[in-house]
RNA sequence: GCGUGGAUGGCAGAGCGGUCAAUUGCACUUGGCUGUAAACCAAGCGCCUUCGGGCUACGGGGGUUCGAAUCCCUCUCCACGCA
């Protein structure tokens, strides 16, 4: 079984319509990636997950040590059987939580200011945001805990650089997140017989993804791009982008790297985004992309909305809404513009009624996934 | 009819002589959300403003005081109790 194949390569750009193969089935890309942090794409169950078209969805491996634990998730056979989620899964390494948590604090009953997070050559201690308590991550645990939930596709641990680090710092991070990225591979390989990076573990094959990062510095982006694609792992990733940067700074850091990575492996690009954003990453040879933007966004009320190649996001709560017999989107197809009115929805904003989050969610991961079908299609016939 | 307690910004509800244009919550308006501490967060929310400030306001009227949403008198209305 190949992890991942080329069926077909654009002439005018990067672009490429490829497949990745797990234990959990297929996915075609370019593919989107909703994120299911805690085991759940928030709001939908997933008996609709098929319904909306999604392929893959991203967990995060930081939450669920958290909560409930890698060893209850793992006495029932991993995320996948415990989250009754039966699509390819992909697994965060917690390593966007250095960001997250950075310079944040927790205020716990005992003492307030203690900071979230302390990163050292050996791994990350947390403090959970959750109950206070510290949680220890390293190289080796993050993988050690991305086997054991059982995701097809996991992510090496790295730390997400924040914006506006020096480039003494930047330096700094990103070649300890190539030494983490080494200590991952040894990880991944010590507990598997063959191949090195995917693990046969009970018939699940699971395919490890170098993260390629080096801030807003081009030479440390390329730097980082040409070590990454040399470890060889079944895939690579693009981290540490959207972090407070600007949109052209963003552009051209995918922009530096993406020729330094080996056309035959899948790229994803971590927390991206935007649909404008993947427009024009698409034609840089992305493969995936995971994002919480879909199901953020609906929760608070802002659902996609497309005229022609013009792509919106209105917001559900404004007033003018109040009697608007319109469906958010008049050629959607989906179960919520089928059925309900913008008035409706509207009003269950308002009055923060449950059906809301769910409708206004399923509404933007369908609009999503068409937005790749389309993309599909476009990339067959030759027009991007 | 008598007694007691009340009447505060769209609503609820603090304040009980100056630091009150008035705590707080809700509602409302606006802005934000890109590997999810996010069904969240931030700002505004009497009128005017040259952003220094000015004006009108705590049921109505009158009074005490240098000064009242806060004390006194009275009227109106509401709640509860007794006839």
């Amino acid at each position: 079984m190949r992890f991942f194949c080329i069926t077909h390569k654009s002439r005018r750009s990067q672009a490429r319509l490829g497949k990745i193969t797990t234990s959990h089935g297929e996915i075609l890309t370019p593919a989107f990636v909703p994120v299911a942090t805690k085991g759940t794409l928030k709001a939908i169950p997933p008996k609709d997950i098929r319904e909306i078209g999604i392929q893959v969805a991203f967990v995060n491996i930081f939450h669920l040590v958290d909560h409930p634990g890698i060893d209850v998730i793992e006495k029932f056979g991993g995320i996948h059987t415990y989250a009754n989620l039966s699509i390819p899964l992909m697994s965060d390494s917690g390593g966007f939580q250095v960001f997250s948590l950075a310079e944040k604090r927790a205020s716990t009953r005992e003492g307030e200011g203690i900071p979230l997070v302390k990163v050292t050559e050996k791994g990350v201690r947390f403090r959970s945001p959750r109950t206070g308590r510290e949680l220890l991550f390293s190289p080796e645990l993050s993988i050690r805990y991305q086997e054991k939930i059982g995701a097809d596709i996991i992510m090496a641990f790295d730390e997400c650089i924040y914006y506006g680090a020096s480039h003494q710092y930047t330096t700094e991070a990103t070649e300890r997140t190539h030494r983490w990225l080494l200590r991952c591979i040894q990880t991944k390989g010590s507990s598997s017989t063959l191949p090195p990076q995917a693990r046969d573990r009970s018939g699940l094959q699971q395919f490890l993804y170098g993260i390629v990062q080096g801030g807003v510095f081009k030479d440390l982006r390329i730097a980082s791009a040409k070590f990454v694609a040399q470890q060889n792992t079944p895939g690579i990733a693009i981290g540490g982008v959207s972090v407070g940067e600007t949109k052209k700074e963003m552009r051209e850091q995918v922009k530096w790297v993406t020729p330094f990575l080996p056309e035959e492996k899948p790229k994803h690009l971590l927390g991206i985004g935007r649909i404008e954003d993947i427009l024009d990453f698409v034609p840089l040879g992305i493969d995936t992309f995971d994002c919480v933007e879909p199901t953020r966004l609906a929760r608070n009320g802002v659902v996609f909305q497309n005229k022609g190649k013009q792509f919106y996001r209105i917001d559900l709560t404004k007033a003018k809404y109040l009697k608007d017999k319109n469906p958010i989107q008049k050629d959607c197809q989906c179960y919520t513009c089928e059925i309900f009115s913008l008035s409706f929805l509207h009003h269950l904003f308002k009055e923060r009624e449950l059906l809301g989050y769910y409708l206004a969610t399923y509404h933007n991961l369908y609009f999503l996934e068409q937005i790749f079908k389309k993309l599909r299609i476009q990339i067959q016939k030759g027009e991007i």
